[in-house]
DNA sequence: TAAAACAATTATCAATTGACAACTAATTAA
DNA sequence: TTAATTAGTTGTCAATTGATAATTGTTTTA
């Protein structure tokens, strides 16, 4: 195996990918929220919960302008925090219901355009795509 | 297939994916090269040549928002516009010889990581990462 | 050939994001 | 129990990015 020519590879791969999901949440506007600030309603979605430091480090934000984003999500009632008992310095942060609600939502439309693209495949072809995520995320973006 | 099932696996994937070319990127700091810019050049190092147009679209950047961004690598001497003989109201955009170096500086030290990451694995693992990644190349980032 | 359409540019203003200093409150270590 | 560390906040300023209107020059099309 020449691992020059995997690299090639991955950075194209790599690109297709970013393409296709930047296409795919490309018509996502939602009222009052900043890309950062959906990047981070995003984030809480996969991960919750998490804490703000761990928000600043993942999505590669400053802790201050980390809390500034989340401070107008909270204020927006979709986000929340809870302070961890056993370390007050520390919260908690979640999707409110509203803001669960709302990234129901935007996932429903990712879904949807989701299926659009495999609409045309047939069971075996899905199949592959499953191993072929499965091997990805285990051996290479664990 | 449970094809709800398998959008939930694609939203797991794809952010691993984000996550991962997101730590490899994230160091790397271009004196003078602002995020966006950044991101052209790396578009016209996987695709060029290419229109205004087509990086206006690929990036989503309005026009004049690229057109901008553009003449700023110009200016840096990082890229260079061809008129396109046939209609002129176009150019083909594409690195210049600093910026073809420039950019494979960059790519080496991206393949550095890359080569890290996968150091461990044996030869039937990395057979196993190219025919996925061909897979869902072909199949559906295409 | 005049009008419409296209590709890109320039200029301008507002909004978002980044960076940094100074700070509070809670916890841990000496 | 004081000092140091940790987690997060507030405020401020600058840089980047987004949006939009007006314009130039080129090509199509009616």
């Amino acid at each position: 195996m020449n691992k020059g020519q995997l690299f090639q590879q991955f950075v194209r791969f790599t690109a297709s990918v970013h393409q296709v999901t930047n296409d795919m949440t490309k018509e996502i506007k939602i009222e009052n929220i900043t890309n950062v600030q959906y990047k981070i309603l995003e984030f809480l979605t996969v991960s919750q919960p998490v804490t703000l430091s761990e928000i600043s480090e993942c999505l590669h934000l400053s802790l201050p302008n980390a809390s500034r984003e989340l401070k107008k999500l909270m204020q927006s009632q979709l986000c929340e925090k809870i302070v961890d008992p056993n370390d007050r310095r520390k919260y908690d942060i979640r999707l409110t219901e509203n803001g669960t609600a709302l990234m129901n939502e935007v996932f429903q439309e990712l879904e949807f355009k989701f299926q659009e693209q495999i609409k045309h495949l047939t069971e075996s072809e899905l199949k592959e795509i499953e191993g072929a995520m499965n091997i990805l995320q285990t051996k290479f973006f664990a």
